[in-house]
DNA sequence: GCCATGTTTGACAGGATTGTTAACGCGAAT
DNA sequence: ATTCGCGTTAACAATCCTGTCAAACATGGC
């Protein structure tokens, strides 16, 4: 049971900031090993006593920092929707191309959800099991209503669409579809890779070849679709 | 605490074959009550008590028929996944044209899914949480090994692909890349459904329109995003 | 060296949860 | 009518899990 502490000598002190959070080192630690056995085995799932084995604290710490296993879980929930989220958005309201948000947002998902391959499974199941949680999360993430933002940002997306379909140069389609084929094609087989694996007979390595692959033919395809 | 029995008279004699299983009332009572409680909560957050109480049954009568909670929970998701798999590789495997093949798949699912909004996030769980699970289950579906059965079902499929390759009517596209976009679009929206409601501000009533909407056109967005 | 403050721990309380068991009810067979 | 056996229940046992506490510990300021 090699014990290790470790407080990186000075720079402990400052606890007691009115803000948010801003801390030391075992907080983050756990934190870390909250996220990981979350996401592993889903909240309900999962055992303060197994995140302090894995941040190798006592689970009494846990409670210290995070008062309670709901907080905790609200920590690492925000922590999750945080990466993944808020980009789509940014890109999809940036003033790039369609061509350039379509590539960006299928880029940058793959790349993140290659890293952290649990986090769509993890995300969806929560959501589903706490759907207050996705107001607060939108709220939290904009700092203001979801009601509020919401024409920010299809508006720009909706009047690009609309310009490109009066022009001829694309099929019509409302926004909401348009985001969520977007989205689907990114994040479900991620969801769903264990199903892939076995249907298909992969080992890992192969899941991979097939989203380097994917990340390649995705937007070609998902913008063939709305060819006129 | 009103109470309610009711064995339906006669009829409920005959257990004691060696097949899987074929019974009562009782039985089946407590695998619709579990069903729903699994389903809503996750198989890690759902409690024997709440699924007794909504079968109307004491806990203990839980244990008598399916002895532990995992073995309940194996019998959900069998079921569960049977209501979602197979009809999806049978129509694959069919000898139905191309655009049938999509059109009657993207019908099937949406269809199944808007009777059981939460199943898709349910196997999502499940599956990433026992990712042995889902050998198993292509196993009992299909009765042989995945590997046995993986040609048959792609092989027609993607003979199909090539040919309209070869004919120069259709982009080229691996089955894998191809049976996992048209899946994606039809079970994400459904998994992801708290999330759509919260990011577009929509009531149920204006989910169903959207799946109402998708139902339609999914299929040509499908099919265009693979025209030569 | 000694105190003050924030960190960490072991032990434990309280409650929830799964699983077992012994008895009861009730219909079917004799 | 009696017996037999399945279905059902209440009560209980055992474990597991979250959350709390007081005491030990480390560390910087004096």
């Amino acid at each position: 049971m090699a014990v290790k502490k470790r407080n990186t000598t000075g720079a402990a002190a400052g606890r007691k900031s009115a803000a948010p959070a801003a801390d030391a080192d075992t907080e983050q630690r756990i934190l870390d090993a909250a996220n990981s056995v979350f996401l592993r085995r889903g909240t309900a799932g999962a055992r303060m006593q197994d995140i302090a084995a894995e941040a190798g604290v006592n689970h009494a710490l846990l409670h210290y920092y995070f008062r309670s296993k709901e907080r905790l879980a609200e920590a690492v929930f925000r922590r999750a929707a945080t990466r993944l989220l808020p980009p789509v958005v940014a890109i999809l309201a940036s003033d790039l191309s369609l061509e350039e948000k379509v590539a960006r947002v299928v880029h940058h998902e793959l790349d993140e959800l290659r890293a952290a391959p649990h986090l769509p499974g993890y995300l969806l199941s929560e959501l589903n099991h706490h759907p207050e949680r996705a107001g607060q999360l939108v709220q939290a993430l904009a700092g203001v209503d979801p009601e509020r933002i919401r024409p920010a940002i299809f508006g720009t997306l909706a009047k690009q669409i609309d310009e490109r379909v009066k022009a001829k140069k694309m099929r019509a389609i409302a926004v909401e579809q348009f985001i969520v084929n977007l989205v689907s094609l990114c994040i479900f087989p991620f969801a769903a890779r264990p199903m892939l694996n076995t249907m298909f007979g992969w080992k890992e390595e192969e899941f991979a070849r097939f989203v380097e692959r994917r990340r390649g033919e995705l937007p070609s395809f998902f913008l063939d679709a709305l060819r006129p």
